[in-house]
DNA sequence: ACAAAAGTGTTGGTGTTACACCCATGT
DNA sequence: ACATGGGTGTAACACCAACACTTTTGT
């Protein structure tokens, strides 16, 4: 790094693309956008775009997230960068990929004209360029950070049932899961308090409604 | 990305920087570099250098560990993109930064002309640019992957003792083990295979000797 | 009364921690 | 004989997996 001038040399490009998640009707959903125009013109494809020349990585990651959803505030963490020299086949393009989790109810449209849909992560199109694989990485990554850290909140609105949670891992892990030891486990957790609020929702018993209790973040 | 021309906007460099760890005399190293040039010249920073336009990632941080080390088959892995737009005074530049653990009996000396060194992780100067930062991050990643996935066997030569075994856990987490808990886990996991050998160093019972059995990568 | 989802405990097994002494060698 | 690090087992506890019935509501 210290003997080489960098104007010298050509740059590649630098894009951010989105994984973005949510949960609906019982299911993992992913947010993708139809391309207009060359190279995969029409193929489905994951939210992204280049990076300004001084713009955080964060900051593009936020931005185009807000302009297909709409929503701000929420769970986005660095997934991995990929940058095979012929993932686009026009140029060189470096793409540091982020994987996004929105509560279905904050679901709103996006301000952008593109063509956006919600596709089942376990059935969708094959996208462009090498973004079946980021999907795949961005799902297993997120299975592996359930199991540890408490990010399933991220895809629930404020209040909700012990059973949308379970729902929530359920999905996420594609398995069942056991209702009393998963109950077990989260209560003993700590992260969960009960409001006193139930909901009821067909004609069986209602549901006890909780909310997450932020941690300390044991800095 | 589907309504821009990547040539209207100017492009950041995009760089690699590496985390290269040994261990030696029951301590946890890192390979740095005195910078030679502005900024920071005179300060220790970590090895890196700028993506080749047609070079994959991975292989300009091969490129870069070989230049420095001599070593080419070693333990490699990404580890995180840093982007913040000031992390280089003179110009934007994305750096991609991986780590690598390097059994010190391979260590040589590197091709490169530059002074190189290795320090502490826990004792080292203040670096350059964000490498402090990135360096802590490759720390808390290493931490977090020797306790699931058998990476510890990546900074050991072929044959190893069991203490030495150990050391390495000890020295990554900076704690003390358990000898007896530590060996009956250790053995258990059916990660080793003993050779019939020994060795004996100075004037006590000499140790058995270990090798690593390569895992199922139970895809 | 019945259909539907909510809610609730116990048991056996597995893994983790804590802990102290004898063994093989060189000097 | 002693100094040095190598090597070994057991008991208490915590955590995890398996498993079936009762409760509350709407119709």
């Amino acid at each position: 790094m210290t003997k080489y001038d960098s104007s010298k040399y050509e740059k590649p490009s630098v894009t951010v693309d989105l994984v973005i998640f949510t949960i609906q009707e019982r299911d993992l959903k992913v947010l993708l956008i139809r391309r207009g125009i060359p190279p995969f013109q029409g193929k489905w494809a994951l939210p992204g775009g280049f990076v300004g020349i001084k713009e955080p990585l964060e900051a593009a990651a936020l931005r185009e997230l807000e302009e297909e959803t709409g929503v701000g505030d929420v769970y986005l963490e660095q997934l991995y960068t990929f940058g095979e020299p012929k993932r686009d086949p026009r140029m060189r393009v470096i793409t540091v990929a982020y994987y996004a989790l929105l509560p279905w109810s904050e679901v709103v449209g996006g301000t952008d004209a593109r063509e956006a849909r919600w596709f089942s992560v376990y059935d969708h199109p094959k996208l462009a360029f090498d973004h079946d694989k980021i999907v795949d990485y961005a799902l297993e990554r997120m299975r592996n950070k359930i199991m540890y850290v408490p990010i399933a909140f991220q895809l629930l609105p404020e209040k909700f049932t012990l059973t949308e949670l379970q729902q929530v891992y359920e999905v996420i892990l594609n398995s069942t899961l056991d209702k009393r030891n998963f109950r077990k486990k989260i209560l003993a957790s700590g992260l969960l308090k009960g409001t006193r609020q139930t909901r009821l929702e067909g004609r069986h018993r209602p549901a006890a409604l909780y909310t997450f209790v932020p941690q300390d973040l044991g800095a």
